[in-house]
DNA sequence: CCTGTAATTTGAACGTGTTCAAAATATCTC
DNA sequence: GAGATATTTTGAACACGTTCAAATTACAGG
C-alpha cells in the first residue's frame, strides 16, 4: 500500500474541482469566481482544473450533465398530475425549485442563450441530448394526460410546451420580485393562455390559424 | 501656430479610436478584437483608449449611440408606405440592411440580450432612450396607416410591435442562410400573422383573450 | 517668453482565462 | 523488484481587459 502519504483525496479530483467550482460558481457568481480560487478551493494547482476541464465554460457543461441526470428524479412527482395544465405547472414550478440554489449564475450564463453556436446555448448542438431528454418529458405529458391535438400540431407540441418553458425559466432567472413572485404569476396566466389555445386548436375552424403557425415551424426548424 | 509637429491627426482621438474599433469589430468580431490592436490600428498608446471609453463595452455603447442618431434616417423612406403590413415590412427590411456591415459581430454582443442589468442590453436602463426614440417609430406607423386598434389593447401595441421586431432581429443575427433568406423569410410569415392577429383583436368576441393578454403584459411590466 | 495648471498620452503593471514543458506519481511488463 | 511507459500534477508563462502613476502636451495669466 505504497507509502500511505496521500495528503487529501487520492482519486476523484474531478469530482472535487468540479464541486468546487459550483460552489464558487453559487457563492461569489460564475464571472466572479477564478479558476485559481477553484483550484485552491479544491487543494489542487490552477493548471490542473485544465486537465479534467478544458476550460470554465467547460464546467457549465459538466453541470449541465449532472442536471440531465438529475431531472427526472425532480420531474418524476410532477407527472402524478393526470390533466395538462396541473402537470406542467408542477414540472415547471419543479424546475424554478431544483435550479433556485443556481439562479444567481445561471444569469450569467443565460447571456450564450441566444447563440445556438455556443455549447453552453440550450439550442446548441453540444446540449442536444439534455435539450432532448427534456422535451422527451412534456411529450411524456401530453400523451398521459390524454391530450387531445390536431394531426398537424401534434408533432411539434412537445417542442412548442419546451420553448414555453426556456422563455418562462429565463424570466425567472432575471426575476428579481420576492420569492420570484412575477414568474409565478406568468407561469400561472400564460399557462391559462396556453391551455385555451391548445383547446381552441382543435376547431376545425382554427384550420387557417393552424396553417399559419406550421409555416412558421417550417421556417424555424428549417 | 506652434511648430506645426503634429504627427497624424491633432483633436478628434476619440472618433480615430471609434473608427478603429469598429472596423476591428466588423472586421475580427467583438472578442477577436483586442484594445491593444484597436489602439494601434487608431495610433495611440493602450491606455489612451480607456481615457476616451470607460471600457471594451463602452465602445459598444457609442456605437448604439451613434445608431440611434441614424435610424432616424434609414426608417424614414419606410414610413412613405400606407398600409401597415408594408411599412412595418420596409422598417425592419430597412435595419436588417442598415445592421448588415456588423451582423457578425452584433452576434457577440446579442449575449447580453436578456440580461436587463446589462448596459449593452435593449431591455437595460442605458438603453432606454434608443428604446424609446425605437418604440416611437411603431408608434407613429400605427397612427399614421390609421390602424384601429381596441382601446384597451391600443397603448401597448407600438411596445408589443417592437418586441416582435426584437425577435427578428435576434433570429436575423445568428441566421446563417444565404443572404439571411431564412430571415426575410420569417419575417413575412410572421407579418401575416401579426397583421391578422390585430385584425381579429377589433371583434367583440375577442374581449376574453385581450385580457388574457393584457394580464400577461401587466406583470411583464411590472 | 515663462511659469503653473489642466488636459492628454504613455507604457508598465495587475489579475484574468488558458497553455505547456517539465516534474511527480501511478501503472504496466518482464 | 527494475525499468519503461502512461497518467497526473505543477507552476511559470502568455495574451487579454483594465488601471494608474508618471510623462508629455496644451493653454492660461503674468
Amino acid at each position: 500500500m505504497t507509502v500511505a502519504r496521500k495528503q487529501v483525496a487520492p482519486k476523484d479530483t474531478r469530482a472535487r474541482i468540479l464541486e468546487a467550482a459550483l460552489t464558487l460558481f453559487r457563492e461569489r457568481g460564475f464571472h466572479e469566481a477564478t479558476m485559481r480560487e477553484i483550484a485552491g478551493k479544491a487543494g489542487v494547482a490552477t493548471g490542473l482544473a485544465y486537465y479534467y476541464f478544458d476550460s470554465k465554460n467547460a464546467i457549465v457543461l459538466a453541470f449541465y450533465d449532472r442536471t440531465r441526470d438529475e431531472l427526472p428524479a425532480v420531474l418524476e412527482p410532477a407527472h402524478a398530475h393526470r390533466t395538462l395544465g396541473a402537470r406542467l405547472e408542477a414540472m415547471i414550478l419543479a424546475k424554478f425549485e431544483y435550479f433556485l440554489p443556481n439562479r444567481r449564475f445561471l444569469g450569467a450564463l443565460s447571456g450564450h442563450a441566444a447563440d445556438p453556436s455556443s455549447p453552453l446555448s440550450p439550442f446548441s448542438e453540444t446540449s442536444r441530448e439534455t435539450r432532448e431528454a427534456d422535451i422527451a418529458h412534456f411529450e411524456r405529458a401530453l400523451t398521459e394526460t390524454h391530450t387531445s391535438l390536431p394531426r398537424d400540431m401534434a408533432p411539434h407540441m412537445a417542442k412548442i410546451l419546451w420553448l414555453y418553458q426556456m422563455g418562462l425559466l429565463l424570466f425567472w432567472i432575471y426575476d428579481r420580485s420576492a420569492g420570484q413572485k412575477r414568474s409565478r404569476d406568468l407561469l400561472d396566466a400564460s399557462l391559462k393562455i396556453v391551455i385555451g389555445l391548445m383547446r381552441l386548436s382543435n376547431l376545425p375552424l382554427m384550420k387557417p390559424a393552424r396553417r399559419s403557425v406550421l409555416t412558421l415551424i417550417e421556417i424555424l426548424e428549417r
